[in-house]
RNA sequence: GCGAAAGUGGCGGAAUUGGUAGACGCACUGGACUUAGGAUCCAGCGCCGCAAGGCGUGCGAGUUCGAGUCUCGCCUUUCGCACCA
């Protein structure tokens, strides 16, 4: 056996044996239980970042570890291969955004293989590809035909400059990112899917998902957000005759008797579209941040339930996209209506009693927004929040002004993309028909892949040779469609492609043995969006007859970010200049806290920015291939694994690494001094010495935790921890006679099965220097030996008023009153009880004994 | 602003069901080996204290025999907010 561990060498074996094997291709086998491991597919931006190693790691050390367990694996990869920056790429180096993706994906995977993971290459799909987004287009034309896809008018990012649509990321603090133009807002039309008709089953569905983490079914929750309220009509009469009702939604119908004015979005019909409000994004957070603006419309409208006349206003602050894009505004007892009524000295009325008891104040300092009972509300004063809510829902109703309502906050999913680098949206527009749907014949709609944007549009929109087409009703001259689909279309299927990736359909019967995926593994910042789409896409293609399956993702496993530290420059016109980790020299304090930095190249101070994750911009990124490169897969597999649990961030360390690589090394040498004194059947029953018996405990132990750790906590960092902690304990035994030899050789060979889901290359090798021509390819998880678990004697803590004061040894099966004499008779014990009158004593089985006294 | 999380030694983290706080690793200190060491091995390592012991899980309260873990209030950081993927 080689005396050193040289991972170049044997992760090229191993990598070449499991390919020689086709260790990995996935095949349809009902007579075992399947395991869909699936982790997010990249966006191949160049190469690899440390996302993507900590993502696909944690992925192949589940796939391993439940095909060592028996099931039938399905590990597939691809290429979520349209999007932005492939224009942006365009834009900057002129190379069309096609050969730039290909490029990318041609490297990018080369670095997965380098990675060792156990990956069904043959299922391999790229959504850039039109034999992939062909059914994206399918799909759509068979949502038009159910009327879930739809056509309507949206709100898009404006640069007046370069005329172009913007996405929301290339608006900076309201300007256009490559134009410094003052970005308005304009309205076009756009094709929408409407996910709100599932958005009651989106909703119910979530408690029937127990491997999702509570927090991401909350955001999900709250999201949807359903929400019970009041549809309030206020009727009003226009000053040049007409006459209408002005609808609003409200939750708080209680406080309808303290609505003072009434608030409209910008873009509500009775509101012209106002100018100063054209300004500034289309952005949620920034909505709801900006300064509270308004305007008075100089209309009134009729308060349903008392006459009074009460003002319209436009404010900025209401949502055209929820509700009715109006709401009544009661400024006592909302924040957003308080803080709007104070800045335009509009009444403030307060109608629900102050916990405190507290009524009639003139001018509250706040809003109270808390339920209560209604008061200087006239006929419903005294009532509490459900009894108002029904008197005057019921009241409403009685005039026609109002019925009890559901509403929700999800929106339909607007799909079209004023953009060339996507999937083409199959709409043809003919002037005499209108706007007609491709008829699936003309399906796949090709995108040109030789196209270069320029920033200024849509090249597509310039391409003749793609926009001349017929138009299939009346067969007169038409042009197609530019816009093409949101890149969550084709990330709201590509699981199920997987599993039918040769189909001559969109999917295939095969879908049903391999749905839904029992892994889906991918980051936090996915947790609603892309979620939520691919779970809707799931239920249309279930209701289409083209799936059995309702959700998608049994389990889901959201990992945490990357992080490094971050270095930078103030320039002179405040400018910043980012440093790379490696381009500074750290300064610490006596703790070690980072007080500053110089720069390497000019010795020059740089400032120290914390930890933030790692970016391009920030250059505190850590190239994975250069880890790889020195220290070899397994060495960046185990760090990645060790240093965090997976759902954490996870801070980048060189010195982590060098940690990794020891360990490795250590193992290595651990096995080889066994090895050289000759292999030996692991040990196989008979009476073991204490300190065998003890050894032989740990290892069993340590592979019920190990287990444990992997198949149900997934905290692979703790699995990593008992391993490194037996091997240790292996390597501590100075005792060569054969019984010692063949617990040892035991603890090696589970140690190698254990740690193979996460460093599988160094396993192999070593695995077979152990079993000479034994492959843990083939091997199957080994089985606890409960009998080597059990312990004669246990050691218990004994607390005196819940403070540590001593240990006890007792047998397994004590009885409490052998236990309690036996602590009182600890010397430390009494010295602290002494004097003391003994209350109660505690007894915990198992675990402790804790006398309080005073 | 709204929604969701996180906060434990010098650092990453462990403590799984309310029961020994700091496993494992890094950094650091001392020693061994060595021509050499940025290799390897051994030992130590929360803070205060000579010790006995005391203190200690972001801050402030509370529940409990017992709280890192549960409850309430606050502070800070991270993620998402519908056209980045």
């Amino acid at each position: 056996m080689q005396p050193h561990y040289s991972p170049r060498e044997i992760e090229a074996q191993a990598q070449a044996a499991w390919e020689a094997a086709e260790a990995f291709t996935a095949k349809e086998d009902p007579s075992r239980p399947k395991y869909y491991c699936l982790s997010m597919f990249p966006y191949p931006s160049g190469k690899l970042h440390m996302g993507h190693v900590r993502n696909y790691t944690i992925g192949d050390v589940l796939a391993r570890f439940h095909r060592m367990r028996g099931y039938n694996v399905m590990q597939p990869m691809g290429w979520d291969a349209f999007g932005l920056p492939a224009e942006n790429a365009a834009i900057a180096s002129g190379v069309a955004p096609a050969r730039w993706t290909y490029d990318n994906i041609a490297y990018m995977k080369k670095q997965l293989k380098s990675l060792g993971l156990a990956i069904d290459w043959k299922r391999e799909l790229a959504t850039c590809r039109p034999e992939y987004y062909r059914w994206n287009q399918w799909l759509f034309l068979r949502m038009l035909e159910k009327g879930i896809a739809y056509q309507k008018t949206g709100l898009v990012n404006w640069d007046p400059v370069v005329q172009t649509v913007l996405a929301n990321e290339q608006v900076i603090e309201g300007r256009g990112w490559r134009t410094g133009a003052l970005v308005e807002k304009r309205e076009i039309p756009m094709y929408y899917l409407a996910i709100t008709r599932y958005a009651e089953e989106l909703l119910a569905e979530l408690d029937n998902l127990p491997g999702w983490p509570e927090q991401v079914k909350l955001m999900q929750k709250n999201w949807i957000g359903k929400s019970h309220g009041v549809r309030v009509g206020f009727p009003y009469t226009l000053p040049e005759g007409g006459s209408g009702i002005l609808w609003v939604f409200t939750t708080r119908a209680d406080t309808l008797m303290g609505a003072t004015y009434v608030a409209v979005a910008a873009e509500h019909p009775l509101a012209a579209f106002i100018e100063e409000c054209k300004k500034g994004g289309v952005t949620e957070a920034e909505i709801a941040t900006q300064e509270k603006k308004g305007m008075p419309t100089g209309l009134t409208v009729t308060h349903p339930l008392t006459g009074e006349a009460l003002p319209v206003w436009v404010a900025n602050y209401v949502l055209m996209g929820y509700g009715e894009g109006a709401v009544m505004a009661v400024p006592a007892h909302d924040e957003r209506d308080f803080e709007f009524a104070k800045k335009y000295g509009l009444p403030i009325r307060t109608v629900i009693a102050a916990p405190g008891g507290g009524t009639e104040r003139e001018a509250p300092a706040a809003a109270m927004t808390e339920h209560g009972v209604c008061i200087n509300s006239g006929k419903y004063d005294g009532l509490g929040f459900e009894a108002a809510v029904d008197a005057i829902a019921a009241d409403l109703a009685a005039k026609g002004l109002g019925e009890k309502k559901v509403t929700w906050r999800l929106r339909d999913w607007a799909i079209s993309r004023q953009r060339y680098w996507g999937t083409p949206i199959p709409i043809i527009h003919c002037e005499a028909c209108g706007e007609v749907p491709g008829p699936d014949e003309d399906l796949p709609v090709v995108l040109p892949e030789d196209l270069i944007p320029d920033g200024s549009g849509n090249p597509l929109a310039k391409c003749e040779r793609f926009l001349r087409c017929t138009c299939p009703r009346c067969g007169r001259a038409a042009r197609r469609e530019t816009d093409t689909m949101d890149t969550f279309v084709d990330s709201s299927w590509y699981f199920l492609r997987y599993c039918s990736p040769d189909a001559a359909s969109m999917v295939d019967e095969r879908v049903d043995y391999w749905m839904p995926a029992d892994q889906y593994i991918g980051g936090i910042e996915h947790a609603i969006l892309h979620l939520l789409y691919a779970r809707f896409w799931t239920k249309v293609m279930r209701d289409l007859g083209l799936a059995t399956v309702s959700e998608p993702f049994a389990n889901l496993l959201t990992q945490g970010m990357v992080l490094n530290h971050i270095f930078f420059r103030k320039g002179e016109k405040g400018g910043i200049t980012y440093f790379a980790p490696d381009e500074v020299e750290v300064h610490r304090d006596a703790k070690g806290l980072i007080t500053g930095a110089v720069c390497k190249a000019d010795g020059q101070p740089v400032e120290y920015g914390g930890i933030g994750t790692m970016s391009k911009s920030k250059k505190n990124g850590v190239d994975p291939q250069a880890l790889i490169d020195q220290y070899g897969a397994d060495t960046a597999r185990l760090f990645m694994m060790f240093a965090a649990p997976p759902e954490n961030t996870l801070e980048w360390s060189d010195a982590g690494v060098e940690g990794a690589w020891r360990f490795l090394n250590r193992l290595w040498k651990l096995v080889h001094a066994h090895v050289e004194k000759g292999v030996v059947p692991a040990y196989g029953g008979g009476s073991l010495p204490d300190g065998l018996k003890a050894l032989r405990r740990q290892i069993h132990a340590t592979l019920q935790k190990v287990t444990d750790d992997i198949g149900r906590r997934k905290t692979f960092n703790t699995a990593i921890a008992a391993v490194m902690e037996l091997t240790n304990a292996l390597g501590r035994v100075n005792d060569d006679s054969p019984l010692a030899r063949a617990v040892v050789q035991e603890g090696l060979e589970l140690v190698v099965h254990m740690l193979w889901p996460i460093v599988p290359h160094i396993c192999e090798a070593l695995y077979a220097e152990l079993r000479p021509g034994a492959r843990l390819m083939d091997a199957t998880w080994p089985e606890v030996d409960q009998d080597a678990l059990v312990e004669d004697e246990i050691d218990l803590v004994v607390q005196v008023n819940g403070k540590l004061r001593g240990q006890i040894r007792v047998p397994r099966d004590a009885d409490r009153a052998a236990i309690e004499a036996l602590a009182r008779a600890n010397p430390n014990v009494q010295k602290f009880i002494d004097g003391l009158t003994i209350r109660k004593v505690v007894v915990v089985p198992g675990r402790l004994i804790n006398i309080v006294a005073n």
